[in-house]
DNA sequence: ATATATTTTTAGACCACCCTAAAAATATAG
DNA sequence: CTATATTTTTAGGGTGGTCTAAAAATATAT
């Protein structure tokens, strides 16, 4: 059983290894994680013995599968409780990452698979960051946009690109949100701005940009 | 703000002196927390520098005001947990309790006050144990068991009194968790054990001890 | 290619929390 | 009331994790 400590090393290695190969050296740690980099060092020592990491001095860190696999069920932890914060206890999108931060570290598979179900098996968090499966497996990343489809297409909205409440507010506004259905009825060829059916209902007209910051599928 | 050690010491304190006044001793405390004595002793003095208990050498401890406060926080935090898990979560009565230890410690004024809002408020947890308020209010006592119902009365269990592991194999066995409506059909006067109907499909005859066991309503 | 700046590691210390073994205080029995 | 048993505290040490200051390795600049 690692300690809550090593848990956070271990997120921290692979979120910047995520970022950037080779990114994942000791002054990055540090920063990442608040701390001093002689106390990385010794950290990574121990990380090294549990066989948790692949170190070699002055060199950038890397995670070994183990390692991987416990970084990854920390991470799906997170996300799943930032969902649940939000979803059901109505926190705001930037009320919740403190909390998760404590949360993702709660010892019991049982309890992240029963709140998984009890979500709905979400496949991204409030932020729009990917929730990994029980067995460690990503959801496929966002990448079609609104504004990539075309005339006459039916899609449904699973994700966001901008995360602004100025973006929120205008979703709310012309009341879509997750697993919204739209239908396009026409593009102006002009500015690429679309006249869009909303759940078969109201009818509006949407910028490009704001098409460009729907993901559909 | 204080270690998960230090509120698990407060919370041993708590309930000891719940159970009988002086009872929180050096020897009842390190049983509680399976820890050793002089372990004991020396926690002990943090908290006492920190004013959080009232203590003199060799003398049983007490808490004071805001030691109260904090391990009757974390006693709500635990029972509102485990409420969440069986009501929400689908968990057993007897699998709650190791992961509400976990989870009591999450320092959130406002995850406290949503879960309990979106729990609905509860007044006992699964066990039948009082929820506190968040200020601090404890609803009242369960007192009235099953032992003390009359034939033909009909009642709803809401609570056990023992919570050891077997007895809820039995329940579970016998199909009575909370809510389960028990009807007395017989009380036999040698043993005082009863006949009993239990949610007006199957028939169980119960021992007085198990009768004593079940809070009822 | 050497001098300088930056990054990383080591050395040594501190704190929280745990332990064992022994000493001190308190409780119990005759 | 003394002798013994029990409880509690002290003394001293260990581990995980932190830090500062200094040394060592690596990277950068001329």
């Amino acid at each position: 059983m690692l300690s809550l400590t090593e848990e956070n090393y271990l997120k921290s290695i692979f979120v910047l290894n995520q970022e950037r190969a080779e990114s994942a050296t000791t002054n990055a740690i540090a920063e990442k994680l608040n701390t001093k980099a002689s106390s990385v060092t010794d950290m990574l020592k121990r990380l090294l013995k549990k066989e948790l990491i692949h170190y070699k001095k002055y060199q950038a860190v890397k995670l070994t599968n183990t390692g991987k696999e416990i970084a990854i069920s920390i991470l799906r932890k997170h996300r799943l409780w930032e969902f649940f914060l939000v979803e059901k206890l109505q926190f705001k999108w930037d009320e919740v990452h403190e909390v998760a931060e404590q949360l993702e570290h709660i010892h019991s598979k049982k309890l992240t698979n029963q709140l998984d179900a009890f979500l709905g098996h979400p496949k991204f968090d409030p932020h729009g960051d990917p929730i990994p499966d029980k067995n460690g497996q990503f959801p496929m990343k966002l990448n079609k946009t609104l504004s990539m489809a075309k005339e006459s297409e039916a899609l449904v909205v699973i994700g966001v690109k901008d995360h602004s409440s100025e973006f929120f507010n205008y979703l709310e506004r012309l009341n879509i949100e997750l697993g919204t259905k739209l239908t396009i009825e026409l593009i102006n060829e002009f500015d690429a701005s679309m006249e869009i059916k909303i759940n078969n209902k109201s009818s509006a007209t949407i910028s490009h940009e704001v098409a460009q910051n729907l993901y559909v599928k």
